[in-house]
RNA sequence: GGGAUCAUAGCUCAGCUGGGAGAGCAUCUGCCUUACAAGCAGAGGGUCAUAGGUUCGAGCCCUAUUGGUCCCACCA
């Protein structure tokens, strides 16, 4: 066995070994095996548009967790890894290199471009895998797929023809989301409403046959050159005799009548506003219920298309500025207001959106929207946290039709298919060889792809095997949790559950572990404009993958945001340092000694207290995990190892393991004790923080050939000692007060004094007796001497009370009386107001006949036990100034 | 306009079904005690945002208010 471990723990080389090591064992590979019961998870696929930030690695850092734990519980776990061609995204940043190089796309051509866009995919795919590597992911990369792999298209191509001949999807003329730079359509997901500073155009119509103006107020002063209408409220007295008429628009000169609908809120600005139906989603809406022409004014880019006369070929603000400028020389112009309103971005460019009337296939969703609802009214599927039910009910509740195509090249194509003589479509697997309509045999393929979120809505079910029925797909499938942040909810939760329900039948998983963003330290979301972000990889170079995943789960409830910052990561280095160094000496000590397991383990009671914490540890961490309380869990075994098992039986087994002369059967039982709770605790902290645990386990324990692999331990009888955690309890408190003096008097450890301890508990004495040698060195003593009276002790000892003992601490010439006084006055103040609380809660009779028994009986027993202390400080302050009169 | 969420020690945050306020960092005081100075032993520091209510008992439950963050929403 070997000893020779650094003193500061040094996870690079170890880290890259261990999880070399774990590859070449299998370790994370699951085969579809029915004896056993399965736990699987899908990893949300990062984009391929970069390297992965911060975000990432707190998203995979709870799904290693989770995976490890369950594997650990002895489930045939499967993570699956992947990675989305993120299609928008993707295509605007090669885009952006091309352009870099001076190559313009659409002179490259689409095939180029895609050939180009997989190159890219296979360098980002691959620092990616590498990336999820050092945080020490244990998925199975066997399995790793890709949204637009051979498989996925697949599904992809099954999931749209089903969906349309079922009627689901169906192309239509409709009023959608036009990013203006990307030249696309967009999804109402991908649009951002940000609040931004505009104006108020007040701008009067001419009324034709009368000299009257309609005053009307608008934001976009440049749609009015689509303006086919507008509309007053029915009820509203203003306008009542103008409804029915015509008005003039301005610089168009066009006709357009003035109807009255209901949307009209007579409130708001002059209560007549213009109706551009092509141009606004609620104009479309009012130009349908009264027949208005749909005039489109604008080019994909956003310029000024042919209907808008003179205007035309001019940027969209431009052609507002001048509009303004020449309504205001035509005295048409009332009055500009400021004004802030909403205004939809594009998420991934922040261009503004313009509305426009397009052609483009849509998912009907009410009908599909259902069952995902059901499911989480009827509890087959959960949130953790509970709260975002709602978000996810409101969203479905009030969901819009689903617009899947894009004007992009990276993506699946559409499998429709158009005549190239007639125009019949046909939606198929491949191009089909003849029109069912008119019998010719050319086609052309829908030039448009899909919804980047498409192929991804499909993913806990497409990366299993489907549409194929596979095994893996009979076995792993439904998944169990889905990890993920609540930004893509709408995006891609929603969309994988209705998906599920649509193509399987099931939801894709039973409970969605939501957790928030990772914020700066300044509590600002880190991105690249800001330079804020920070790589998760110059973390673990710095301080280690343990470090960076513990301070990922420390202190954060579930899906609240945290703040990151290296004092934290510190934190959590120091943890695994200490870790380190506990086992460092656990491993010392036990040389190659292999300790026998004791008669009667726990008969010491620092044994029976540490394995009886170490039982109780177990319980809670396993019920916290499963309620996905990882931080709690985590902070439980922190303390655990740092402060129960460190600070105090380290301390305490140490004069027996160094004092094997003795009593070699209690040295033997304190090494064996010390290596299973330190195995125990490793297990515990396993999932956490993968590398070192594992590290120290394959010194420790020789024989098993893996930590991760290894069995997750089990709550129950063996290690219940509750007569030695009351004694190691007092013995602290015994120790404590010793330290107490010496702190509160100066006295340094170098200077020794012999302790008594006053006991009148026989039972209790013979529990301590067994741990005065280990006292002496906790407390810097040169005896440690536990009586049941006080004979021998001399009269001026200092002295201190603790439950059901009182502790005497004889330091002769040293004592100085005032402070004794004082010290001895402090703990009385401290009692009387312990009795006082005590006593008052016992007088009020509603306390007493209303609370539970074993609450009102646990406050009889602090009164009784306080008041006993009380008596012992008063008798030795009496003591004290009786012998200074 | 609707909804969510937060407000707890100087800072960042925990606090699970209501039973005596916690951690890490920072500050201060002692210690290089043969695993660990990335450490050990201590100390100081909080009317748990405000006001009511329910309860024997409220940081926790209810109502209102104030302030911050976020999401959703077609007010031109």
């Amino acid at each position: 066995m070997s000893q020779n471990l650094e003193t500061t723990y040094n996870p690079k080389e170890i880290e890259a070994k261990l999880y070399e090591r774990w590859c070449e064992n299998k370790y994370f590979h699951a085969e579809a095996d029915k004896s056993r019961k399965p736990f699987t998870t899908v990893m949300p696929p990062p984009n391929i548009t970069g390297k992965l930030h911060m975000g990432h690695a707190l998203d995979n850092t709870l799904q290693d967790i989770l995976i490890r734990y369950k594997r650990m519980q002895g489930y045939n776990a499967l993570w699956v890894p992947g990675t989305d061609h993120a299609a928008i995204s993707t295509e605007v940043k090669v885009t952006n290199q091309l352009k870099e190089e001076g190559i313009d796309k659409k002179e490259l051509g689409r095939e180029k471009f895609l050939e180009r866009t997989w190159q890219w995919k296979e360098e980002y795919a691959g620092t990616i895998e590498g990336q999820l590597k050092k945080l020490g992911s244990s998925c199975d990369w066997d399995r790793e797929r890709f949204t637009m792999d051979e498989g996925c298209s697949e599904a992809v191509e099954e999931v749209f023809i089903k969906l349309y001949e079922e009627g689901y999807i169906y192309k239509g003329s409709r009023i959608i989301n036009w990013c203006p730079v990307c030249k696309t359509s967009l999804s109402d997901a991908e649009v951002e409403h940000e609040e931004q500073e505009g104006h108020f155009w007040h701008i009067k119509y001419p009324i034709k046959g009368t000299e009257e103006f309609l005053e009307i107020a608008t934001t976009r002063p440049e749609t009015m050159l689509g303006d086919t209408a507008i509309a007053v409220h029915p009820d509203d007295e203003r306008y009542k005799d103008i409804v029915g008429k015509t008005a003039i628009l301005p610089l168009v000169n066009r006709e357009i009548p003035i109807v009255a609908d209901y949307y009209v809120d007579k409130e708001f600005g002059t209560g007549a506003v213009k109706i551009t139906p092509a141009h606004d989603p609620n104009d479309f809406e009012v130009g349908k219920r009264h027949n208005l022409p749909e005039i489109n004014i604008m080019n994909d880019d956003a310029t000024i298309n042919e209907n808008g006369g003179k205007y035309a070929g001019m940027e969209r603000y431009e052609a507002r500025k001048l509009m303004v400028k020449e309504l205001e020389e035509q005295g048409l112009l009332v009055k500009v207001v400021p004004h802030s309103h909403n205004v939809g971005t594009h998420d991934r460019c922040k261009t503004t959106v313009e509305p426009l009337i397009k052609q483009q296939w849509f998912v009907r969703m009410e009908e599909l929207a259902k069952p995902a609802i059901e499911a989480v009214k009827n509890g087959d599927l959960k949130f953790v946290p509970e709260r975002f039910d709602k978000i996810y009910l409101h969203w479905l509740e009030n969901i819009r039709d689903w617009c899947i195509s894009r004007q992009i090249w990276w993506g699946h194509r559409i499998p429709a298919y158009y005549c190239d003589k007639c125009g019949e479509i046909v939606v198929a697997k491949g191009m089909p060889e003849t029109c069912p309509k008119c019998g010719h045999t050319h086609f052309t393929q829908d030039e448009d792809t899909l919804d980047t979120w498409f192929s991804s809505a499909l993913w806990p079910f497409s990366t299993l095997g489907w549409p194929k029925k596979t095994e893996d797909l009979e076995y792993f499938y439904p998944t169990d949790v889905l990890v993920t942040g609540y930004d893509i909810i709408f995006f891609w939760v929603i969309r994988m559950v209705f998906s599920g329900y649509a193509h399987t039948g099931k939801s894709p998983f039973h409970t969605v572990f939501i957790h928030g963003l990772v914020r700066d330290s300044l509590g600002r979301k880190m991105s690249k404009s800001l330079g804020n972000g920070i790589d998760p990889l110059e973390i673990i170079d710095k301080y280690g993958a343990d470090a960076l995943r513990m301070t990922l789960v420390t202190g954060n409830a579930p899906g609240n945001d945290m703040r990151f910052y290296q004092e934290r990561v510190e934190a959590s280095r120091n943890f695994a340092n200490k870790v380190w160094n506990a086992s460092r000496f656990i491993l010392m000590n036990l040389g190659d000694k292999e300790p026998k397991e004791p008669k009667e383990p726990g008969c010491h009671p620092a044994d029976g207290w540490i394995l009886s914490r170490c039982n109780t540890l177990v319980r809670d961490v396993t019920e916290n995990l499963d309620k996905f309380e990882l931080g709690i869990a985590l902070s439980k075994i922190y303390d655990f190892m740092w402060d129960e098992f460190c600070d105090w039986y380290i301390e305490l087994a140490k004069y027996r393991i160094y004092h094997t002369e003795d009593d070699a059967e209690s040295a033997n039982d304190a090494l064996w004790t010390l290596k299973e709770v330190l195995k125990t605790s490793l297990k515990l902290l396993h999932p956490y923080m993968p590398f070192v645990t594992e590290e120290i386990y394959s010194k420790l324990v020789l024989e098993e050939p893996s930590l991760m692999m290894s069995q997750w331990p089990e709550y129950g009888d063996k290690w219940s000692f509750p007569d030695a955690e009351n004694v190691v309890e007092h013995y602290k408190e015994i120790i404590r007060g010793v330290r107490n003096v010496r702190a509160e008097m100066n006295v340094p450890n170098s200077r020794k004094a012999t302790i008594y301890v006053v006991c009148e508990d026989k039972k209790l004495c013979e529990g301590l007796a067994f741990l005065s040698d280990s006292a002496k060195m906790m407390a810097a003593a040169n005896a440690f001497i536990i009586q049941q009276d006080k004979a021998g002790i001399a009269e001026d000892a200092v002295s201190v009370v603790v439950p059901d003992a009182l502790v005497y601490v004889p330091l002769e010439e040293l004592i100085d009386f005032e402070q004794e006084i004082e010290r001895l006055t402090k703990e009385e103040t401290r009692l009387g107001k312990e009795i006082a609380r005590a006593e008052g809660m016992l007088k009020n009779e509603k306390f007493v006949s209303k609370a539970p028994e074993t609450k009102v009986m646990e406050e009889r027993e602090k009164l009784e036990t306080y008041k006993q202390m009380m008596e012992q400080v008063q008798e030795r302050l009496d003591g004290i100034k009786k012998k200074q009169l």
